[in-house]
DNA sequence: TCTTTCTAACTGACCAGTCAGTTATTACTC
DNA sequence: GAGTAATAACTGACTGGTCAGTTAGAAAGA
């Protein structure tokens, strides 16, 4: 009955937390919270269910790890370009650019954007998780240096953090596009072009 | 033990569907489909779960009448828009403008939008009605009367569907601001202020 | 051997959907 | 216009299926 060359199952405890994370993240991000099957989790991280309550308590505990986890290479990213010392319109370049190529078309990203905003009712403390991490350190660091170019006659008055919405609104718009509106057949959107186009149109109105 | 006064329910088929469409909003908006009760629907609705069946057959299919119910009037925008025939930038900001004060403040507005873009896996077939009735003939109009204005020399050249999105962004980054981040004790967002100086600031940066 | 990791069958709470019975309203009668 | 039958609107207790979480014991390793 059993080919008995193939173990029935494998010890991997070390491994274990990593793959059931990213099959829970596959799941979340195609269900939601709800409607997510923690049995569909199991088989996609290739263990039965009970062996997820060996390294997650509940349910909600599996998916609060699922999205704190996703914040940590973002805020990497964040930091990143607060620590490199380069001119206003060649940071923004880089910082929205790196946006649209790493961060938007890479649907386990996305997936969990998509559920911090469903789920923020449910899940408050995930929206205070990525807020505080990763939201509002970004739009500061983004309007800082819009300030210090106004201040030095680069850019027209104008409020900084409205600027930085200003900038960063497409970027949030194209995550929407391809989570809702490409899976139904939408017209797919070339996402760096968007950013590309958007950066030099802006960063010249935004010139005095 | 019953007040005489006090009838035990009324009886008024014509405004229950309303009634229970609006009770159901404000569930689904706060819950999400699976998460929400239709106990408490009926609770709010002031009805009783099983009068909920008489006007809707499933959960399922009150959750879509709530949602293709909410696309009518954003509807009536885009054809009230479209058939004015006002220049191009004054058509822009008339646009903008109205997303920004009657559109993105309306939680009704706003919760709907969060739904169908968390659902989008789960209820493919509300993403559709909101592309084909809403947003693909929002974007083929503003994206149309930008490349009326390049033809005559308004506007530089570019990608007239990417300006669109430009255009756009910040207000779907509003909706998930105020639907995300402010209930969590985000600063809040003047979303009139932003659409104004982005306007300002994109509209410059159009120009030739 | 004993411990750790894991499975599979199980349990119990929850909730969408049902339905027998109740109340309000309308229609009809005298 | 008072009484009464017929109908439509509504209630709330109930049911059956589903699924998060539990557990007894098997398999792997030391």
């Amino acid at each position: 009955m059993l080919p008995p060359g193939e173990p029935k199952f494998r010890r991997r405890p070390a491994d274990r937390p990593a793959e059931i994370l990213s099959a829970a993240l596959e799941v979340f991000a195609e269900r939601g919270f709800q409607a997510a099957r923690l049995e569909e989790v199991a088989k996609r991280a290739g263990v039965s269910k009970g062996a997820l309550y060996l390294y997650f308590e509940t349910k909600a505990d599996l998916f609060r790890a699922v999205v704190t986890d996703a914040v940590s290479p973002n805020l990497e990213n964040v930091k990143a370009l607060a620590s490199s010392p380069v001119p206003f319109e060649q940071a923004v370049r880089m910082g929205v650019g790196m946006l649209a190529r790493k961060v938007v078309t890479d649907r386990r990203i996305t997936g969990v954007v998509k559920l911090v905003i469903a789920e923020s009712r449910n899940h408050p403390e995930l929206a205070t998780i990525w807020h505080e991490t990763v939201v509002e350190p970004g739009i500061t660091l983004l309007s800082g240096l819009i300030a210090a170019a106004q201040a030095r006659g680069e850019i027209r008055p104008g409020d900084p953090r409205l600027y930085a919405f200003g900038l960063m609104g497409p970027m949030v718009l194209s995550m929407v596009w391809r989570e809702t509106f490409e899976p139904i057949g939408a017209k797919p959107l070339d996402v760096p072009a968007l950013a590309e186009q958007h950066l030099d149109t802006v960063l010249k109105g935004m010139r005095p």
